[in-house]
DNA sequence: TGTACATCAGTGAACGCGCGTTCACTGATGTAC
DNA sequence: TGTACATCAGTGAACGCGCGTTCACTGATGTAC
């Protein structure tokens, strides 16, 4: 790669870095080209150069988001052990991403019910994905025997969506007392599931 | 109340209203006075006389929006009858509640995450009595016999959750059969969790 | 009931401001020979 | 290596526009007698 597109690539990375930052306390629908462009410290008319509009910027920094929540995703459904063991590692991976990618996952929480349209699809896409994979990583385990492929998909949706809500339960935790209780209400919530997916085939 | 009340009352509510229709395609946030009042059929000054600014009328939406959620979650948790009534009665009241206040289900869904934070705080507060009392509920239920209160709080959470998400869902529905899936799946992970809860106490 | 005055919801004009987008441009980087 | 031309990321000025908010006002409603 040239020394141009290189400096480009950094003039986007500063957009999209300003625009997180900049969505951390607003929405992508109240989020303008000059205050974008003025906090990555670039003239308004270079902001065209990269994108087509902020609706287009919501849009990759979407895709970036998920992508780093992918490896997460992926990485807890990799991991073996007993269920109690699976369970704290889950609450612990969460807390972690939830730490050192503030912003990505509260731009997600903010967006995924958003005003604009296409980042709304984007995300309620991408989260499909996950349900599925999910769902695919459930199946070939001992305690899924019997299940069908809709009783997978429902369990696999009810993870998912309880790791979004406490991803967001963390966000919101103003101190490390907060996040504690959170952690524990968590993995509480997950044994809980976890019984119920146990007896689900006692008639 | 006098005439001059009365009519001032309308124009608050004709306000409101305009609010709800326009968030029901952008953020609050994003959200003009102009653009209200125009909506409302009243001059941009008038906007003044109801409200400090956006985020007050915002506030108002939102006490509006869970008194009428209120009123839902107490009617479910008055029912009495078998669990498994009991589940399809709660996903059916959700759905109606859906039908009946789409604005009012979106407007929430888009602000409990969005760029205000009173708004944000409001929904919040509220949701989390709506735990509470879920959790009132639950307590004296012979299901519930040796639950600590925070073995409650948790699965009263888990619950209102499932209530909020699941309302979310119904809201993206794009036809009546899609509206029939996410009903049969909320109604099963009701279930599974109802089974979970069962045995909780079985060492 | 009638009259004189007070209140105040809603108006219309005005303000200064920052917005998104366009345009011709500049000058560093890339390419062909 | 050097030269001549092409590309194109980023600039700075300009545009027209709708915004939030203020102000003195109007006229219907309310109140006191």
């Amino acid at each position: 790669m040239g020394v141009r597109q290189a400096q480009k690539q950094q003039s986007r990375r500063a957009l999209m870095d300003a625009g997180l930052r900049l969505l951390e306390e607003q929405n992508l629908a109240g989020l303008g080209v000059r205050e974008v462009t003025r906090a990555a410290g670039m003239s308004p008319a270079g902001f065209y150069r990269h994108f087509r509009d902020m609706a287009d910027l919501g849009v990759a920094l979407v895709e970036e988001s998920l992508a780093s929540l992918h490896v997460l995703v992926r990485s807890v459904l990799e991991e073996r052990g007993g269920a109690e063991e699976l369970i704290d590692r889950t609450v612990e991976v969460i807390e972690q991403h939830v730490r050192g990618n503030r912003a990505h996952v509260r731009f997600l929480a903010r967006e995924r019910h958003g005003g604009v349209r296409q980042v709304r699809e984007a995300v309620a896409a991408e989260l499909d994905r996950f349900a599925e994979e999910v769902g695919a990583a459930l199946a070939p385990q001992s305690v899924s025997e019997g299940w069908s492929d809709e009783e997978l998909r429902m369990l696999a949706g009810l993870y998912v969506e309880h790791m979004v809500s406490t991803a967001a339960s963390f966000l919101e935790a103003p101190d490390p007392e907060a996040g504690r209780r959170i952690a524990a209400t968590a993995r509480m919530q997950l044994r809980l599931v976890s019984l119920g997916r146990r007896h689900w085939k006692d008639i």
